[in-house]
DNA sequence: CTTGACATAGTAAACCTTTTCTGATAGAGT
DNA sequence: ACTCTATCAGAAAAGGTTTACTATGTCAAG
């Protein structure tokens, strides 16, 4: 291996010397030593031996990134935006992924420790951090996606009640009244809030909410035929539903067009995630985007200024998504009218 | 920061023996000495500093992975399989994706090189890697799921000649004589591999093939839609289409109802990945799987067996996917008669 | 001509492990 | 009682880097 050492000599300057260059330290170093340096370490294909440097300044550029579900269709997307930002401040990725119902995660977070990562970022995480906050060392941390139910400052989370309403106002707009909701799984912070902002935009829109129009999913395709049924089957049938994620949509499809009624004709339908899956479904489902990749960017930029200046505030950070306009509830493609502009009108 | 040397003051015996301890040396240290300081150990919350070992020993427990295509359906699941052998080992997997138009891949191999991982893994990867081979350092590395044409020895690939064929027969088997094909983009290594499969099975099969019935497609969807009509419209209508992947096949799906026909009834269809697209698609559509988790697990136990004995000879693998019998083709639903008895006649 | 300041470079310690070599002890065999 | 061997423990070097401290040279001011 070619070591700091091996530059020195050849370009006759002490390791020191060296070691200021490559280091981007900000030691004064005469021009022409520096450059002649850097002209013999390329020449001999140096570059610095990491263990040695982390060993000595107690910093490795590795960020381990601890994930719940590693292929979900959304952890992957965030990990990339991480990586956007992190990668272009010479900071690799330690991943690695533990499935929740796993209780390792303590040994995982001191393997992480003991290759020393200068911050770790969970993403979509179950457990609350705060557990082993202990063994985090005072290390910049963040989560991105939290999904149990105790609020942390460092965590950067979609806007739940702004996204879910966003759906809602949609629907409105487009004049429909009798609105109903199916659900996702009742342990997950997320189903909570958007069931709540679906009720809570109804109720300030003076629309009617009936007990029938609302149903408990399951998040995946056969819990939204079966949801969508029972509310179809309601003595007074809605004429439309918002789905708590696009698979219950398109379960909900499914049903809507099995019970011999037409999407969006008869019953308008909206999604929320915007999978492939609703790009290409048959009518195409209108949904909710989240800037998932964005969200990543967030994160590693808010990591990173933790990184820098030890002691700042943390605020939760909500995320807003945006209404992704397709064929399921009879707008125009790509136009929401009310929709934005209630928009507008919300965020300034 | 707990180091050794406070765990052998607190044991009252040398760092020597402690690092003999922890580090699962087979050198001969006395039971009751070996307990007593693993109790310590455990006490203080002792766990070795990386850095420190890996500058003395040169092995760092960390796998350089370089992905092409990070958030892709696949790369994720075959990272699971890869972190799920790796991880049992004590590996820790640095994870860098890189689209292939960028050229910086030489870099990120020098980033990793830096942090000197002790093997190399490419996912999906477009780029030869024998072009910088002399960056590897002898390091053992793998390729899955290769993309470029020139073999490699340490690639684990699908058979998609196997896979493709699979697919062509399960048709042949249902008594389909006119079988189209749409092809993937014609810059991918397995597009080719996947036509001539196509071709060759139907050649052997006795079937005849016109120029109509092949399209060259593009991968998603769209392509796929404007590929079947053209098939379509042929003057000999096939009444079986098999597409390169789900996507195409959808687009197909879309482009056969659209023209009044049914599916499987008048036209038969059959996909290729077993995305989510095709569990939920309506007629639910038959394809084919790969076992990518499998792939990853054994990309890195080829690793591992590099790792232990340096000198092996490597070949190509060859992985075969599965046939999954769905809605599209009108076979009974998770039965594949014919195609499940030809495999096994192939096998054996 | 001396002094002080400044710019630049070098020396050497320190970071925490692993591992070679050496040392000590105990038990077995004579 | 002696040597020989096996078993276990310790001392110390080595691995590549950063950095506090020290050294040198140059130049300006007194």
């Amino acid at each position: 291996m070619v070591t700091i050492r091996e530059v020195a000599r050849l370009a006759d300057v002490s390791i020191a010397t060296v070691s200021r260059v490559v280091s981007n330290s900000d030691y004064p170093v005469s021009e022409r030593t520096r450059a002649n340096i850097l002209k013999v370490a390329e020449e001999i294909g140096y570059s610095p031996n990491r263990a040695a440097r982390s060993l000595r300044t107690n910093r490795s550029s590795l960020i381990g990134v601890i994930l719940d579900n590693f292929d979900s269709l959304w952890a992957p997307v965030i990990v990339r935006g991480i990586q956007d930002v992190l990668h272009k401040q010479g900071y690799l990725m330690l991943v690695v992924n533990i499935p929740w119902e796993k209780h390792s995660r303590a040994d995982v977070v001191k393997d992480l420790m003991s290759h020393s990562v200068d911050a770790l970022v969970f993403v979509e995480t179950w457990h609350p951090v705060r557990e082993r906050l202990d063994m985090l060392n005072n290390k910049p941390y963040v989560i991105v996606h939290r999904l149990f139910h105790e609020s942390d400052a460092h965590s950067i989370i979609p806007d739940e009640t702004y996204n879910s309403s966003l759906a809602v106002r949609h629907l409105l707009g487009l004049g429909h009244e009798k609105i109903a909701y199916i659900a996702g799984d009742a342990d997950y912070f997320s189903s909570a809030q958007r069931l709540q902002a679906y009720l809570d935009t109804m109720r300030a829109a003076g629309a009617g909410i009936r007990d029938g129009w609302i149903a408990q999913g399951k998040w995946r395709v056969p819990s939204g035929y079966a949801c969508a049924q029972r509310i179809l089957s309601a003595d007074d049938r809605p004429s439309a539903i918002v789905a708590a994620n696009d698979e219950l949509a398109y379960g909900a499809l499914l049903a809507v067009t099995d019970a011999g009624l037409r999407v969006p004709d008869d019953v308008a339908i909206v999604g929320y995630d915007n999978n492939d899956i609703s790009r290409i479904a048959n009518p195409t489902i209108t949904t909710i985007s989240l800037p998932l990749f964005l969200m990543g960017q967030i994160a590693a930029e808010n990591l990173l200024s933790q990184l820098q200046t030890s002691d700042r505030d943390y605020a939760e950070q909500l995320i807003p998504g945006e209404l992704i306009v397709r064929q399921s509830c009879g707008a125009p493609e790509g136009k929401a009218v009310y929709a934005r502009d209630f928009v507008r009108a919300t965020q300034t």
